[in-house]
DNA sequence: GACGATTATGAACACCGTGTTCGGTATCGA
DNA sequence: TCGATACCGAACACGGTGTTCATAATCGTC
């Protein structure tokens, strides 16, 4: 019931797609509505109908990505093992999944990527983390948790931003995702005293 | 010899001087040109003789904090003692300096900041921590220096974004770089398999 | 397959910010 | 005092944004 309309669908399908592409080409940053528009085959009116702005359509995109993390991130709670392979569980998936459509994430969270998109990517590891270290029963004492969550965070933007930059000698997804947990998980273990 | 004309300082000056408040005011995105005219009492056509654009009047601000860093990487590498001790020796004056102006340093690195501003922020950091860590004779084996830098400079954008946007239970400039070293020197350590 | 409802269209428009041009004026340093 | 240098503001072209309106195409349904 209230199926949504074929036209609608295929309006927003047409956007989402010719977005991605655009990002991939130029960088979010530099595409103009009319590009949106000339690439999607879509009218201004009609763009106008569905999304307040460029930031509105980019936000219906990233939701796919957040749904495919949280659930990995599932899983690594429910394994059993030391908090430091249970901890930050999705990172791997994370990695593999960038390291398959390179020229796409290198778009998102590559250097030319844009300030905006970085910002929601942000706000996404975010939730993730503190609901991660929450369920893992991680609590700051002379370190308070939230100052651990952007530690983390940043340390994964940054690790996933030089991998996707990278031109030669790439390391493979487990390697990369290695090299963030090393460097990671350590912070994290002396910072709650374990 | 070769001594600046006066009317340029004094435009310059106006002009940093208006930067730095709007920023605190509006934020360094929502400024225009012609906020930036009106504050400082300069003509359009003068703005253009001086500075290519926003941007540009931007970096000139920030090479005072670049050269005062800068200062204190070198007293602290002079030092003696374990590497813990003097990696990252500039962060202490960094968070202090920042703790002395807060409103502005909120505006310079705080949420609200815009990217332009954080890019060029994060770019001297990463200057700083290459060159740190160069200095210090730190090699990488299995982790590659970059990736290390890249860790270093991510968590330390990342505490003093949290620490510049905390409102209530501030804990004072040591307190915030004693978390921030606790935090991103294990991750160096293990990287380096010392 | 016809018909009413929904959606798409594109041209025109007002708006705002950017960066340039120009002729004229004020201030500097010597 | 005088020549060089810096400043000024008004006007302009340009490009991107988001809105409007009347018209056309497409949909789901009976």
């Amino acid at each position: 019931m209230t199926e949504i309309d074929r036209r609608v669908r295929r309006t927003r399908g047409n956007l989402s797609y010719a977005l991605l592409e655009l990002m991939v080409e130029k960088g979010y940053d530099a595409i103009t509505i009319q590009d949106l528009l000339d690439r999607a085959n879509v009218g201004r009116t009609t763009f106008y109908d569905h999304y307040r702005d460029k930031d509105d359509l980019l936000v219906e995109g990233l939701k796919n990505l957040r749904s495919f993390l949280r659930e990995h991130q599932r899983a690594a709670i429910a394994r059993t093992g030391p908090l430091r392979d249970r901890a930050l569980g999705f990172s791997l998936a994370m990695f593999e999944h960038a390291g398959e459509q390179r020229a796409l994430f290198r778009a998102i969270v590559g250097r030319r990527a844009g300030t905006i998109v970085m910002q929601h990517v942000r706000r996404m590891f975010q939730e993730l983390v503190r609901d991660d270290l929450a369920a893992l029963g991680v609590r700051g004492t002379e370190v308070p948790v939230e100052a651990i969550v952007e530690f983390a965070v940043g340390s994964l933007m940054s690790i996933l931003m030089w991998w996707a930059d990278l031109r030669s000698n790439v390391p493979d997804a487990a390697h990369a995702d290695a090299m963030f947990r090393r460097l990671t998980i350590p912070g994290i273990l002396a910072a709650v005293g374990r």
